[in-house]
DNA sequence: AAAAAAG
């Protein structure tokens, strides 16, 4: 199948308004009003309006959600939680996380065109996509088709997210069906949402549980583990999930290290439906017996291929088969990325139950709403090199301030002397990497975002899943030497239907890079410069380069990303005996063109 | 080879 010529989208104005959220059905017939639940006694949500002497269940964990949800009749889920009439008195002080915005908009917030200038908002259907597996579930073209319920649609509108994005409108259906999932979209496309809303909603669903069964009062037991591979985007993930959540009755809580413990023990306590974690911190909390798998009915794996890597394989397994956590099959899992190598992706179906692959755009490439330039620039050169970028970027903004600009450097090292050598040279920079404390890496981003210190140098730490509104420039001022770097490096930026310009030095140093580089330029419709396509012709500068990741089975074609496609990946877990394959093309687009936070 | 993730 030809390539085709785009695959950005965006939402447009004539988008047609959302309808109003399904009325709820009349509330269940176990609805006694809202159980009293003090801080440590913690009642799990579909417990909340049963009588306190609710007969025990068994301790098998509970089935997977049928399959067929979409078929249903509206109304079962927002009947108890997000129906009409004052919400129950537990979540009367919940903190809004929407901020000052109190009112729900009626109406989708019109399209924002300045926001947006420069797509070609003809190409968003142009978006290919695959899917391969058993009975994949139809996708949905609006919210409004699928049912999320009452509570869940206010926060979607509170977010002004109009029509789900292309992964969105995919991963949904095949999530509420109860499938297992791998599913990969380019950055920036709203992957966090598609798999936090089936979860709430399932949670929100979901079978009563006895109490006891939820572990001994001081182990929190989640239903939901989402797992990241950084601190900062778990606690981008935890605001994402608490905005989805919000009087929904679904509680969010997020662990990772570097900040006391104690205080994460004690949002523990007051209980966790969903609970979002790096892996270290939760290991240590499982080791402390504060939490319990044995719940957990939805596994997800955020960058999954970066979890699985060689890094953080051993720990996630361990969390994943070592601990008390129900098997694949039994729990539901879903895995998100915007890259999945084939051997990674091997690795991963030990975790999925015949599941469903979801290729959203290529695997592993890029979105063309970022414009991506290589400059080669000799190592002793690089400094004046960005010098010159940063006085072109603030002599041709508007009032002489510095865009949003993300520079990527190998090393911690290097990121500490490149700040340091920026704030000399008269610009307000700052710095991210993994040997600064957390205290400082959560300063630098906040000034990053809020523009006082509009230059941030970062390592790989801050590669992933970030997202950071309004950052104008990613600079690689070192390229990484693994092209999936690349792609989620220059992922920064280009967010949510919004354009962004990616810069890369390029020298000798990067041979290695050349090849994969200039197929992924190509691929995304981007010009590669003449030198840049010698260099990848140079037999010995093909190969290294991104783990030959678009060599065997893939080229530049679309389909075939699915490694049990692949004829001799015939293997365990794969089920390939009898996949199915289809691609479609189909965009959806973005919601609000402000739509905030959390499109990975 | 480097980065991340527990303390």
């Amino acid at each position: 199948m030809a390539a085709p010529s785009r695959t950005s989208w965006a939402d447009v104005a004539d988008a047609e308004p959302a309808p109003p959220a399904p009325v709820p059905a009349a509330a269940p017939a176990t609805s006694n009003g809202p159980a009293r639940a003090d801080r440590s006694s913690y009642v799990p949500p579909h417990l909340r309006n049963r009588s306190s002497n609710a007969p025990p269940v068994s301790s098998a964990p509970p089935p997977r959600a049928a399959p067929g949800l979409l078929g249903r009749p509206t109304g079962g889920v927002g009947g108890r939680f997000g129906g009409g009439g004052a919400p129950p008195r537990r979540w009367d002080r919940e903190p809004n996380p929407f901020g000052d915005e109190e009112e729900v908009p009626a109406e989708p917030v019109p399209f924002d065109e300045h926001q947006n200038t420069g797509i070609n908002f003809e190409a968003y259907e142009d978006i290919p996509v695959e899917t391969s597996g058993r009975e994949v579930p139809p996708a949905v073209g609006t919210f409004a088709e699928i049912d999320l319920g009452a509570a869940l649609n206010d926060n979607i509108r509170r977010c002004k997210y109009v029509r789900p994005t292309p992964v969105q409108r995919h991963a949904i259906p095949i999530s509420l069906a109860g499938r297992d999932l791998m599913a990969c979209a380019q950055t920036g496309s709203g992957k966090t949402a598609a798999f936090c809303f089936p979860i709430i909603s399932g949670i929100m669903r979901g079978p009563p549980m006895q109490r006891s069964q939820r572990g001994g009062s001081r182990t929190a037991c989640p239903l939901a583990l989402i797992l990241s591979p950084t601190r900062e985007l778990s606690m981008q993930i935890h605001e994402e999930a608490r905005k989805f959540s919000y009087q929904t009755g679904v509680r969010v809580v997020v662990a990772y290290g570097g900040a006391p413990i104690t205080q994460q023990l004690r949002d523990l306590e007051r209980g966790v439906d969903i609970l979002v974690a790096t892996p270290g911190r939760l290991v240590d909390l499982l080791e402390r017996a504060r939490v319990s798998l044995q719940s957990i009915r939805y596994l997800a794996l955020d960058e999954a291929d970066r979890m699985l890597d060689m890094g953080f394989e051993p720990q996630v397994r361990r969390i994943v088969e070592q601990m008390d956590m129900p098997p694949r099959g039994v729990r539901q899992t879903l895995l998100f990325s915007a890259t999945f190598p084939g051997e990674i992706q091997r690795m991963a179906s030990d975790f999925l139950e015949n599941y469903i692959f979801l290729a959203v755009g290529r695997v592993g490439s890029s979105t063309e709403l970022i414009a991506q330039r290589v400059e080669f620039v000799q190592e002793a050169d690089k400094r004046s090199h960005l010098m010159d970028l940063l006085h072109a970027q603030r002599d041709s903004s508007e009032q002489g301030k510095q865009a949003l600009t993300l520079v990527f450097v190998e090393t911690k090292r290097g990121a500490d002397s490149l700040e340091n050598w920026l704030c000399t040279n008269g610009f307000p920079a700052t710095s991210i990497h993994g040997d600064r404390n957390q205290q400082e890496r959560e300063y630098a981003l906040r000034s990053f975002k809020s523009g006082q210190t509009p230059i941030l140098v970062a390592t790989d730490v801050a590669a992933r899943g970030l997202d950071i509104p309004h950052v104008a420039h990613v600079v690689n001022f070192d390229l990484p030497n693994d092209i999936d770097d690349y792609v989620h490096r220059i992922g920064r930026t280009g967010r949510a239907g919004k354009s962004g310009i990616a810069t890369a030095f390029f020298n000798d140093n990067n041979s290695s890079m050349a090849k994969s580089l200039a197929d992924l330029m190509q691929e995304s419709n981007q010009e590669v410069p003449a030198w840049l396509t010698r260099y990848a012709a140079r037999p010995s500068y093909g190969g290294g380069g991104g783990r030959n990741r678009r060599g065997a089975g893939g080229g530049s074609r679309f389909g075939g990303r699915d490694f049990r496609r692949e004829s001799s990946s015939f293997g365990k877990g794969g089920g390939a005996s009898d996949y199915a394959g289809g691609s479609s093309y189909g965009g959806g687009g973005y919601g609000g063109a402000g739509a905030p936070s959390a499109w990975d």
